[in-house]
DNA sequence: CGCTATTTGTGCGTATGTATC
DNA sequence: GGATACATACGCACAAATAGC
């Protein structure tokens, strides 16, 4: 290092640093090939290993993919600060459904008409099966929660798995086909009971509830579940932490 | 490579393996001090590069932290599947509260009494700054959000910036102030309006509605901000995904 | 289809710097 | 100061993936 160490920072950090301004600054549009790591040594005057290291940087900030054969490619042009969902993830809902036994109602298959095609998010016509079911502790007793879920036709293999299971399904798919969700979309509203909803939660009808509707995506972000949950208002509060990630500095 | 490449797998992935297999099943529990990398180079008879490009591996996916002279200790013994949060991040809040207008209806100080701060998350006694206000769409018409928000003493300052502004009062203590929220807890639950309520939110009394609290912390996980909102049923939705960072796979 | 050129991936050797005990 | 361990940096060679002819 004695070859020229200038500055009292890495050669690597500098180096990264120089490519990012270039990123964010448009010089290197998103899509565009940087130059490759033969080239980039001989701009900056450095070895193949540092270049690696500045690009390694690059990668790490979600800047570049790389690609043998192809090149090093701008994926973003701007650093998010990504917040990582610490509380309430899907491992810590796998926590909370331990505690509790889903109770099947009901059980159908259906094709998908125009409306439910909507609310699942997949094509018209498409065989799914449906399941009613009630969430209590496991003790048993009070009811926390009364749930509609749909699971794609090619996975109703777990509906046996399910009754009296502390599992959540997407758990339950996992351990049958191997299939992990790639995403999950959740969406949360508040609404009252329904005559039916509060007698089969033993409830009060016009109780503020919470809905929580859940979509489980495959990596080709195809839905592969959907589970819509109601919770009475005083039974469940959702909650979850957002912190901040320490961004891997290129400086 | 011709050397001895044996599998089909590269020689860090093989060696990364390893390790992480030792971490996982308790050989070298949590606090421990790897092998160096020479020893492990012995140890798998592999190059001081190769044993890196392993470690890299182990750190990336939260297993390990390295220091110069110290060594490589053992962080955690289990990998956690990291979902990130894509939607409704700190960011999109600032897109959702740039459209709204918030309305100041009452500011005062007040001392934390206990019950205060068992809602805030601080201790008794503590001076905070209490404020009341409506966020209504920006061309004005229908209020979207009671809003009860509280702001450390400290950073009272910014009471004076939030008349009018688009902006969410902890981008408003940011701007002045260069605090961001290193970690953001969010809770959310299911009630009814009360006729007060209604009535400022141009709502019906016992219409369903979503009530979020979120607190913003400090680096040192200190309360500086709470803010309370009630959105009518059918004027709000929340909504986020969740995708699992593809870990950076040891295999 | 195979061939070639390009680009990144994997792997080894070596030397020196820096942090810690 | 000395010993140890990781960090940074140079060099080289060959493998694997990809694109284009």
């Amino acid at each position: 290092m004695s070859r020229s160490q200038v500055s009292g920072r890495p050669r690597y950090a500098v180096v990264a640093q120089a490519l990012t301004e270039d990123i964010l600054s448009g010089r290197y549009p998103v899509g565009a090939t940087l130059p490759s790591e033969h080239a980039l040594c001989a701009q900056f005057d450095i070895s193949r290993h540092t270049t690696r290291e500045a690009l390694r940087r690059l990668q790490a900030l979600g800047l570049v993919t790389r690609r043998a054969g192809v090149g090093t490619q701008v994926k973003s042009d701007h650093i998010v600060q990504r917040y990582v969902q610490v509380g309430d993830t899907v491992s810590d809902l796998y926590q909370y459904a331990k505690d509790m036994v889903l109770n099947v109602l009901e059980v159908s298959d259906i094709k998908a008409d125009a409306a439910t095609a909507a609310l699942l998010g997949s094509e018209k016509g498409e065989a799914w099966s449906q399941l009613r079911g009630v969430r209590a502790m496991d003790g048993g007793g009070v009811p926390v929660a009364l749930m509609d879920a749909y699971i794609i036709h090619a996975y109703r293999g777990v509906l046996g798995d399910i009754e009296g299971a502390g599992l959540p399904i997407w758990s339950l798919i996992e351990a049958r086909y191997g299939i992990v969700p790639a995403e999950v979309r959740q969406q949360i509203s508040a609404t009252t009971l329904g005559r039916n909803e509060a007698e089969r939660l033993a409830a009060r009808e016009g109780d503020p509830a919470l809905r929580i509707t859940r979509h489980y995506l495959t990596q080709a972000l195809d839905v592969y579940e959907v589970a819509i949950s109601l919770y009475p208002a005083e039974r469940f509060t959702y909650s979850n932490t957002l912190r901040i990630e320490q961004p891997v500095s290129v400086s």
